[in-house]
DNA sequence: AAATCATTATAACGACTGTCATAGATCAAG
DNA sequence: CTTGATCTATGACAGTCGTTATAATGATTT
């Protein structure tokens, strides 16, 4: 069974948005998510995410001359591309085993942020105005969303289930354990996760033993 | 089976916070919960809602002398009593019947509003700092969601499931619909609910085909 | 050493934010 | 009619927002 807590694969504890030895453009980057994650698109500023990337304000400008909304979306891109490694390395194991990882994830972030944070990939979702110039991080984050349900949807068709069921799963994965997770910043705990992960895996674990029950009569 | 489209009754389309019939306090808490499902938190201003609802910014601070967490408070608290009332009576027909209303009204929601709408409950837990003064906000939206689980979990424990096990199913349709209004924000059509709701029926007829299986021996 | 480039520092711009104070209007009760 | 309470109107406060201009720095290359 695949290691499922190797959390810093995906996000160190410590991260590096404050190490000097990361350059600053990245430095940023990363800070811009760690915002994102606890506090929203609208209420991360361009000048807060400098001071925590210990970066200057006239830098940010210099490396993202897209301002804003070109910050946000590659610190977007970034946390997408990072989950969506995280899933194809989990998920290679069998739908079940990378579902736990999925969860625990989520949830040891959850605990250590003490329900303080969340996505930074839905943040965008959940409070851009779509308007003109948001149109860039929208996109972003459409495209980190493709990423995930693509690993999901190969390991349950490898499992034996047909196409379009397992993209449906997929979509059902994704979007409960991100509901979830709201849920729990709400309620200051995990409950919601534990409860969705637990429904999740028995509903899984259903879906394949019906195909293991008709591919090997 | 339930008029599953009776969508006015939770959300009316002509929606009334610039009727001048209304008092203007309902009309800033109307105005303020339609900002908090397009924009999200932080991105509704009091002006704004001011203007919206056609009503003096004085006014604003005059209803609501706890100023902006006390409006968003109420516009959550609103919202959530709306939805519970609708989920209360469409869930009393049944699971199955309850999860359909359920989705179409989340799905004609979308509709509306070119996926630009949301949840304005799951706005606020998205997208709240979670500080001082966000207290109450955040406290609106708990106990909403609490006032949400509870016709579901009823429902299906008079399907015939253990109050366990309802209870955590209650979770996940909530937080797997929520996370679905996500994703249909972010790619902008409504394909990621329809696929969560096929899912979500086949789980309950699931549950509760053995549920049938098990009661009538 | 000189010159070119990438990066930083500083300050400022206009627009917006939540909030409040105060003066004017409206209207019911005495 | 007058008093008192409720509501509106207006404008301002201090602060932050995204963004930009410009000058000073630092490093690299010629």
């Amino acid at each position: 069974m695949i290691s499922m807590l190797d959390y810093d694969d995906c996000y160190s504890k410590t991260m590096p948005m404050n190490d000097s030895a990361v350059d600053p453009r990245q430095r940023l980057v990363l800070a811009a998510a760690d915002m994102l994650r606890q506090r929203g698109l609208n209420a991360t500023s361009v000048r807060e995410v400098a001071k925590l990337a210990q970066a200057p304000l006239g830098s940010t400008y210099h490396y993202f001359p897209g301002g804003k909304p070109q910050l946000i979306s590659e610190a977007v891109q970034l946390s997408g591309e990072q989950v969506a490694r995280y899933l194809t390395r989990t998920f290679a194991a069998g739908p079940r085993d990378g579902l736990l990882a999925f969860v625990a994830l989520w949830r040891q972030l959850l605990q250590d942020k003490a329900c303080r944070a969340g996505c930074p990939v839905m943040a965008v979702a959940a409070d851009d105005s779509a308007a003109d110039d948001d149109a860039p991080m929208l996109a972003a984050v459409a495209a980190a969303i493709r990423a995930w349900q693509q690993p999901l949807g190969d390991s349950l068709v490898t499992a034996g289930l047909p196409a379009a069921r397992a993209a449906r799963l997929a979509t059902l994965l994704i979007a409960a354990v991100e509901g979830a997770i709201l849920l729990c910043r709400a309620q200051g705990n995990t409950t919601a996760l534990d409860e969705v992960a637990e429904e999740l895996r028995l509903l899984l674990d259903n879906a394949l033993a019906g195909v293991a029950a008709q591919g090997e009569p």
